[in-house]
DNA sequence: AGACAAACGGGATGCCCGTCCCGTATCTTC
DNA sequence: GAAGATACGGGACGGGCATCCCGTTTGTCT
């Protein structure tokens, strides 16, 4: 691989990583091309879609996902550590519209396009779930995909960094909610 | 107005609905006018836009959740009156999938379009809620806009009315972190 | 029943977008 | 430094969509 076309891969990368976070999914590759300085040819050349290249943005953004929650695990114990993922999940949906849309599941299935990576959330996020849930901090007919389905609401609150507070706030009634019943 | 035009307009709205139920604010003003067995031009003459049209319906239907509330609230108590709206709310989100993008709040403010109709879902909630606050049965530190975010959550969990089971478990995840803290 | 206005259907129009293509520019290798 | 391969830019193309328009049909009123 020519070392230009190394380099312009890692340009549209970064554009179209801050392109889906600032716009969401729905931005035109026209734009995506613009904020990397290039055309919209070396686009389609480097990813053949723009799904194929969305999918690669929200797989990178798994991976942070799943070194966060390893950090977390290994930190801290099983009631804190899901606590701590759940709200990193949130702020960081919170901070990109991109990674938002891939969570909502409407139209793009994360899963699916995670599986075998290794950094399914709903995989990384069963696991720490499941150690919660042994341990007995958090109520035990829940799963993974009803966890991701709540996070989602809390993004849709406060979206784009804005009304950090109410963010928040909503975090900490579905962390309560999550407490073993009493 | 001629009796074929407001004929044409009733079916319009009632394909309209069906339409944005089943496939969400996207679908195409073709589509709509198939289903409603008229012409293109039939629909955006009684609409000018479709996004006048999608307010169209979506204000109806803030008046169905309007009149819900108000029975549940004249039937129940408080608290209970608070969380059947929530419930009801899910369900009929799950359901309607025009519904569910219009509380999700992506795009489209369903709270500016309401506003002044008396049948904005955040006033009409934001009545129970308080209610329900004053009567020590919800936790004071939430608002209606939380409260939202929150059954967007839920709606996500389930769509389309499929796996009801997970649907009402997240609702129940809800219903207790909303309860004031011990 | 006849005449006029109102409404209809669906094709035309213009816009935006993703993808493909090709003449031109740039890099690499000998 | 020259030759060949590789990558670039951005316009061309095709498709989908919302909106507009106009020749035709339908309802209404006298």
């Amino acid at each position: 691989m020519r070392a230009d076309a190394r380099r312009n891969r890692e340009k549209v990368l970064r554009a179209a990583y801050e392109a889906f976070a600032s716009e969401g999914r729905g931005v035109s590759v026209q734009e995506i091309a613009r904020r990397a300085g290039v055309g919209t040819g070396t686009v389609s050349r480097h990813f053949p879609t723009k799904e194929a290249l969305y999918e690669a943005i929200v797989l990178d953004r798994m991976e942070v996902l799943a070194g966060a929650a390893e950090g977390f695990a290994a930190e801290r114990g099983p009631g804190e550590a899901f606590s701590a993922f759940l709200g990193f999940m949130v702020d960081e949906g919170a901070l990109d519209h991109g990674l938002a849309d891939a969570l909502s599941g409407d139209g793009f299935d994360v899963v699916a396009a995670a599986r075998g990576t290794g950094h399914d959330v709903v995989e990384v996020l069963g696991a720490l779930l499941a150690r919660a849930q042994e341990a007995g901090e958090v109520r035990g007919d829940v799963d993974a995909a009803d966890v991701k389905a709540l996070v989602s609401g809390c993004i849709a609150r406060g979206r784009g960094g804005a009304d950090e507070a109410a963010r928040r706030r909503t975090v900490a009634v579905v962390l309560d909610g999550l407490r073993p019943r009493a």
